[in-house]
DNA sequence: ACCGTGAGTGTACGATCGTACGCTCCAAAG
DNA sequence: CTTTGGAGCGTACGATCGTACACTCACGGT
């Protein structure tokens, strides 16, 4: 009994390609079939590892959220002072919209699955209280609500814009918002 | 020939069944089979009114933009000031976040949709011009962008939220952003 | 050297799907 | 009344799906 034999790199493997798969067809298309083929693993290995659809989903979202919390704690932790800090969110809400199509897509897909099931919705609700977190160093938690907000339109808003706006727009809207909500430094 | 025999409400119906299913199951679970049976119509009346499932789906989001536009055109149309303006888009932050789930989850869908492909990113694009129209109307064109920004974000987040936040707290952030932005009257 | 065990796999089954297409049948033309 | 064309429908086909489950086989204990 207990023989080693396990690979703990299958499992990762199919969640990387599940969320790849998502990002690629949407999570209308995506099967199985199709996922075990991407990430080069036999069918019979979906039902071993998983059990079933809904548990891979989840567990893929998860990682998922794992990523883009720490693409937030990567650019709201450095910042020492709320200058610093307003240049970071407008740093993030570019690259955000920007970056890769892959983060965007998975994101809308996350929030639709948030939209109508609560296991999701605790998935987005850890995600804004992490980047709640992070801006609540610079500013008051009321400001910081705003300024979540404010990121999450921002960011939708120029990812799906005919022309989308400049980042002197994005740093002016966050001014705003914070103008009056760091007075305590 | 020409026999006045057809039907339009038959499309009507298979249009708002497809939305009513998605908003039910998600897009992911829709299939012709399952909108003919809510719509109470023949298998065949799905191929027959529309070229495919792409078809069907492009026109019920069609449908549905119409619907969305025709909500923030009853809100932001009667305004007569910057101040009535303010208090008619937190009216709308709190009708959409808190009002019927149906709206939020085909809102999310149709983002989700946008994000991957651009026949649907014109349907949100026309979405966000009609808005500004209206917000231009008492805001200059930057505040109105970053504005119509906002409520998509308080939106969400309202909706997302485990406490969602208060009026006042929409009221605040509204006025922070439109605070310098409405001087010309 | 031999077995027991459990990790991992191949395959097959029943369900469901989108779509094509031949059919019905009513209304207008003659 | 007969003809006829097109609107609309029922059904069947091939593809694909999720999942169960019998099986293999390398290894650790004896």
């Amino acid at each position: 009994m207990a023989t080693g034999h396990t690979d703990p790199q299958r499992r990762e493997r199919i969640l990387a390609a599940t969320l790849d798969l998502i990002a690629d067809e949407g999570i209308a298309r995506v099967s199985h079939r199709k996922i075990a083929a991407r990430a080069g693993v036999p069918l019979g290995s979906m039902t071993y590892h998983f059990s079933g659809m809904d548990d891979l989903l989840r567990e893929a979202f998860g990682r998922f959220t794992d990523h883009i919390v720490a693409v937030f704690d990567a650019y709201l932790s450095a910042p020492a002072d709320p200058e610093q800090a307003r240049a970071a969110v407008a740093d993030l809400v570019h690259v955000l919209s920007e970056g890769s199509q892959r983060d965007l897509v998975l994101t809308q897909e996350l929030y639709t699955l948030a939209a109508r099931q609560p296991a999701y919705r605790e998935l987005t609700q850890e995600w804004m209280r992490r980047s709640r977190v992070h801006l609540e160093k610079h500013f008051d938690p009321d400001t910081a609500r705003q300024l979540d907000a404010l990121i999450e339109g921002l960011t939708l808003h120029r990812a799906l814009a005919q022309e989308p706006h400049g980042r002197t727009l994005t740093l002016e809207a966050i001014a705003r918002i914070t103008a009056t909500g760091a007075p305590a430094r």
